[in-house]
DNA sequence: TGCAATATCCCTATATAAAGGGATTGTAAA
DNA sequence: TTTACAATCCCTTTATATAGGGATATTGCA
C-alpha cells in the first residue's frame, strides 16, 4: 500500500530545476513515475490519464490563468497540488496549493512531503459526504460561539484532549481548519442558523 | 439576536445545587453555556475570557472578600450579576447584584430572569456604531479568508504589529472577539457574501 | 495651529491552538 | 468474531494569538 506508485508532473520553466528535482526524486527509494513540463500547455490533457497523481507546480506559471488553475482543480479533485517556489510568493496564490516546497529545501524534506501528501486522503471542498458526528457537531457549535477548547470542556464536561480530538476530526473531514471557515460551513449546511 | 448564546459562570459551593440549575438551564431551549465552579478562585482569569457573560453568585462564597468582589465588577461592566441565595441574605450585599434568584424559584422563573438581564446587556453593546476604517475591513476578509497575522501581513505587505493593531481595534470596536464572532459581523454587515 | 484619527511599527509575557504522536473502551455492523 | 467507528483521554513540540504596554508619522478638520 504504502508501496504504490506515484505519479508526478513536474512543470516547471526552469530546465535545470526540473531536472534536479525529478533527479532527486528518481534517487530515492521511493516508486515515483515523473513527467516533466515547462509550461502548462497540455496540463488539461495529462492530468485525466493518471492516478494517484502529485501535480508540482511553478505558480509563476499561473501568471493570470488562476481561474483555469481553479477549473483544472476543481474538475480533478483527488489531484495533489504542490508549489514550487524559487523564495518568497504571494499568499493568496500558495493557500491554493496542498503543498508547497521551495528549491533551498533538502531532499529528504522534500520527499517526505511528497510522500505525505499523496498517503493523505484528500477531502476536497466538494465533497459534501462530511458528515460530523453528533458530538462533533456539539463542538462546531461551541466554537462558533466564541469558546476556546478549554471552555468547551467545561461546559461538556469532558477533558480538554477530548475537544482537541474531535477538532481534528472536525477539520479531517471537512477540509477546513479555519474558525471563520467552519462557521461558515455550518451556516451553509443548517448546522447554525443566522436570523438577526 | 435574541438567539445569542449567553454564557454563564456558575459560581456555587453546592455540587447538588450547582448541577440542578445547570441542568435546568441546559434542558430548556436557550443557548446557555455554562462553567460551574466551586469557589472564586479562578474567577479573575475566566470571566475576561467571555463574552455576554452572566455571573450566577452564591453570595456566601464572598465572605470577607467584598472588596475584591467591587473591583473585579468593574473591571468589567458589561458582565451582568446574579446572586444565588438559598433563603434570607444581607440586603446589603445582594444590591451589588443586577439581580437575585433563590433556589425555591420555577425554572421558568429563573430563566426569564436571566434572558432578561442578558438582553438588557445586548442594548448597551448595539448602541456602539463599530464603523471600521478602509483598512481594518481589509484585515477582517482576510481573516475571515483564514488568512493568520503573519500571512496578512505578508499579503499586505505591511509588520505583523500592525496587523495586530488593526485586530487591536476591530476587537475593541465591535466587542467581538472571537474569529466565528467576527465572520458573522461581516456577513450580518455585508462586508463579505455567502455565495459559493 | 492644535487635536483626533488613522496607519504604521515595536516590546514582553502569557495563553491557546496546531500538528504530530499515541491509547482505551464500547458498540454496532460485516 | 473480527473490524470499524465513536468517544474518551494523554503526550510533546512548535506556532500563533492575546493582553498590556508603548512610539512615530501623516492627514484632515475645527
Amino acid at each position: 500500500m504504502d508501496r504504490q506508485r506515484i505519479h508526478i508532473l513536474l512543470l516547471e520553466p526552469s530546465h535545470i530545476v526540473s531536472e534536479g528535482l525529478s533527479h532527486i526524486l528518481l534517487k530515492s527509494n521511493h516508486r515515483f513515475s515523473i513527467s516533466q513540463y515547462s509550461d502548462l500547455k497540455y496540463l488539461d490533457t495529462i492530468i485525466k490519464k493518471e492516478q494517484n497523481t502529485v501535480v508540482i507546480l511553478n505558480p509563476s506559471l499561473l501568471q493570470n490563468r488562476n481561474k483555469d488553475f481553479i477549473k483544472i482543480k476543481n474538475t480533478y479533485p483527488s489531484t495533489r497540488w504542490m508549489a514550487l517556489v524559487y523564495s518568497y510568493f504571494d499568499q493568496d496564490i500558495l493557500r491554493k496549493f496542498d503543498e508547497q516546497i521551495t528549491i533551498t529545501e533538502t531532499a529528504k524534506n522534500i520527499i517526505s512531503k511528497l510522500i505525505k501528501i499523496s498517503q493523505h486522503q484528500k477531502i476536497d471542498s466538494s465533497n459534501q459526504q462530511a458528515t460530523l458526528t453528533e458530538r462533533e457537531t456539539d463542538i462546531l457549535i461551541h466554537l462558533i460561539d466564541g469558546l476556546s477548547n478549554k471552555e468547551i470542556a467545561n461546559t461538556l464536561s469532558i477533558s480538554i484532549h477530548t475537544v482537541i480530538s474531535h477538532r481534528k476530526n472536525i477539520t479531517e473531514k471537512t477540509g477546513i481548519k479555519s474558525l471563520p471557515g467552519l462557521t461558515i460551513y455550518a451556516i451553509t449546511k443548517k448546522i447554525i442558523q443566522l436570523d438577526s
